[in-house]
DNA sequence: CTGAAAGCGCTAACAC
DNA sequence: GTGTTAGCGCTTTCAG
C-alpha cells in the first residue's frame, strides 16, 4: 500500500507550514487562510495526490468517525436493509460503519464489542438487545453512546428505533378475524427479545378483545426450521387444521412463517385453504415464496435511517440517552390468507 | 464516550516505562518482559479497565487492520454470505471489514473508494468489478492491495476468486437436455461483468456441442424486475412457449429467474409443464420461491473467506497481484425445471 | 530486562 | 494570515 504522501510533503511543496495545510485542507478553517496560498496550496495537494488521513486526525480529535453496528446475522434479510439505512444517513456525514456478527452468542457479541471498543467507535447501533442485558448496561455505565435497533432492553435509557409490533398484529389479528377465522395459533419468538414479548402479547390482547381463541406456542429460535418444527408438532398434535384446532398462524416474523409454510406443504395441508399464515416484517421476496405471504410490513430503511440519527445527535449533544422512535408498520395482504374453511368460521 | 485509561495511566500505575507496558501487552514481546513486571502490567491494565487504542497502533505501525469492502448492494442476497465468509476469515486475525455500497454507480464507487482509502485500509476486496474499470487500475498503479470477487476485471494482475461460471452453465444446460428441451433461451446478464460473458459464452458453447437451439437476450440489469420485463417480452414476442420457441430458460441469476417466474405466471404460463427455469447463484429462499428454483450453487461464504485469505497473504508478502481461484459450483435440481412439453422434445 | 526519546500524521492553541 | 509548538496514544529503536 502506497500512498505515502502526508500534509508536510503538501507543505514543503507550497512552500507554507504544516498547519496553514491543516487549516487550508479544512473545509471549516480555510477562510481563516488568504486566498492565494489556499489555492496554491490545493494545487499542491492535487499534485501530489495527497489523501488526508482520516486516522491521524481522529487520533488528534479524539473522534474516529466511525460507528459500530452489532447484529445477530447479516444474513438474516432483515438486517441488510437496516444496514443500508444506517449507512446511508452517516455516509455524507463523512462516518463509515462496522459492522459485527454476533450470532445471537454472547461470547461473540463480547468479542465484538472490545473489538469495536479497541478501534474508539464513536457510537454503536445495536440489534442485538435483549431483556436482560449486562453488555449493554455496563456499555451504558461505560458511557458507551449507543441506540438501540429493532430491539430493546427495558430499563435501559439509550435511545431506541422500534417498529410498530402492537398495531401490526392487532391489524393481523382483525385481517384473520375478518375472514371468520375463530382459532389462531401465534408462533412466538424467544421471549428474551422484547419485539417477541410485544407480539405476543398483542396477539393474545387482541384475541381476547375479538372473542377469537388465541393460543401461543413459543419458538427457542426465529429461524425457519425452528417455524417447520413447531408447526410440524401443532399438526401432529392436531392444535391447527382440525375440527378443534386453529384454521390460521400469526408467526412472530416471516422465518417463522416461512417455516410455516415449508410444514404445511410438507404435510399435504393447503395454504390458505385447510391454514392461513401472516407473518410480521415482510422481508425481501416474501411475495414469491411458494405462496406468496400476507405480512406485516416494516420499513427497514429507515429504521437504519432514524437510529444513525438518534445516535449522531447523541454524540453531538453528549447524551446518552433519547427518545424511542416507533415507526409505523401495517399489513400487506397477499395469497397466503383466506378464508377460514367452512365449517369452522 | 468515556474509556479514558492510556497506556500511561497504566504504566503509572505500575511503576514502569509506557515502552515496557507496550512490550508487556503485545503477545509477541511479551517475552521480553520480567515474568513479574509483567503480571504487575496485566493487573495494573485490568484494574484500570485499560482498552488498547488501534487507532494510535495503526498510526504507529501505518497499519490500520481494516480491509474495505466494495460491493454494489448489499440487499442483493449473494453479498451478506460473502460479507460472512469474508468477516470469519479477517476476524480471528484482527482485522475489521469496512462494508460500501456503490449501486453500480461510478460516482458512489469512488466516493466509497476515497473514504476507504482516507481510512488507510490495509486493503480492498472487490465485488465491483468490471470489464473496464479505470478505477481499478488507477488502484493497482497507485500499489493499492486488493482482491477482486465474484467478477473481475480481465488485464488486471489483482488475484479473483470466481465461481465456475462455465462448469455451472454446461450443467444447467445438460440438466435441460436430458429433459428432451430442444430451444433455450439464455437470459443474460450485462456484458460489462465478466460472469455475464464466462456464462452467456458458456451458454452458447453448450448449446452448440449438444445442438440445441440456443438464443440469448440480454438484461440491462441482474435484477427481478429486468427479467420479469424481458420474459414478458419475449413470451409476447412468441420467442418462448410457442411450438418455435424456447420451453427453457437459463438465467444469468436468481433475480433474473424470479422475474422470469413472476412472468411466466402473470402471463398464465406454468412452470416447469410449459417452460422451465434454470437460475445461478442459489440465494437463500430460492428453494422458497413459487416454484422452488433449480438453480447452480456457488458457495459465497466460501467466496469470501478465500477472498479474505488472498488478501492478507498479499499484504503481508507486499504483492499485489495473485492468482485466480475458482470454486466449484454445481446444479441443484428443483421443481422449476421439467421435461419439456411434450410435442417440443 | 527496562528507560528514554523520537515520531506515525494530524490539529489546535498560542504567538508573531 | 501564518509559523511554532505541543501533543492525540502508541511502538520502536537505542542505550544502559
Amino acid at each position: 500500500m502506497a500512498v505515502r504522501v502526508t500534509i508536510a510533503d503538501v507543505a514543503a511543496r507550497a512552500g507554507v507550514h504544516k498547519g496553514t495545510v491543516s487549516r487550508a485542507l479544512n473545509a471549516d478553517t480555510e477562510q481563516l487562510v488568504n486566498p492565494v496560498t489556499l489555492r496554491r496550496i490545493q494545487e499542491a495537494a492535487r499534485e501530489l495526490g495527497y489523501v488526508p488521513n482520516v486516522v491521524a486526525r481522529g487520533l488528534r480529535r479524539s473522534a474516529s468517525m466511525t460507528i459500530g453496528v452489532l447484529l445477530p446475522d447479516l444474513t438474516n434479510p432483515v438486517f441488510p436493509p437496516i444496514v443500508r439505512g444506517i449507512e446511508s444517513y452517516l455516509s455524507p456525514r463523512g462516518y463509515t460503519a462496522l459492522v459485527a456478527n454476533t450470532d445471537g452468542r454472547d461470547s461473540l457479541e463480547r468479542a465484538a464489542y472490545t473489538s469495536l471498543v479497541q478501534r474508539r467507535v464513536d457510537g454503536l447501533v445495536i440489534a442485538t438487545a435483549r431483556v436482560d442485558h449486562p453488555l449493554l448496561r455496563e456499555a451504558y455505565e461505560r458511557e458507551v453512546h449507543a441506540v438501540m435497533v429493532q430491539r430493546a432492553s427495558p430499563g435501559l435509557a439509550y435511545p431506541a428505533v422500534l417498529g410498530d409490533d402492537v398495531g401490526g398484529v392487532a391489524e393481523s389479528v382483525a385481517h384473520l378475524a375478518a375472514l371468520r377465522h375463530r382459532s389462531i395459533l401465534h408462533l412466538a419468538g424467544p421471549g428474551e427479545f422484547t419485539t417477541s414479548r410485544a407480539r405476543s402479547d398483542a396477539f393474545t390482547a387482541a384475541c381476547v378483545a375479538r372473542g377469537i381463541a388465541g393460543r401461543v406456542v413459543q419458538s427457542p429460535a426465529l429461524s425457519v426450521a425452528a417455524g417447520e418444527a413447531l408447526v410440524r408438532e401443532a399438526i401432529a398434535r392436531e392444535v391447527i387444521a382440525q375440527d378443534q384446532g386453529a384454521s390460521a398462524i400469526v408467526a412472530a416474523n416471516d422465518l417463522l412463517a416461512l417455516g410455516a409454510l415449508r410444514a404445511l406443504s410438507s404435510q399435504g395441508l393447503r395454504c390458505p385453504q385447510d391454514v392461513s399464515v401472516v407473518g410480521f416484517n415482510d422481508i425481501a421476496f416474501a411475495e414469491d415464496f411458494r405462496t406468496p405471504l400476507t405480512t406485516v410490513h416494516v420499513p427497514f430503511h429507515e429504521m437504519g435511517v432514524q437510529a444513525a440519527r438518534l445516535l449522531l445527535e447523541g454524540i453531538v449533544a453528549e447524551r446518552l440517552d433519547g427518545e424511542t422512535v416507533r415507526l409505523p408498520a401495517s399489513l400487506v395482504v397477499r395469497a397466503s390468507s383466506g378464508p377460514a374453511p367452512a365449517g369452522r368460521a
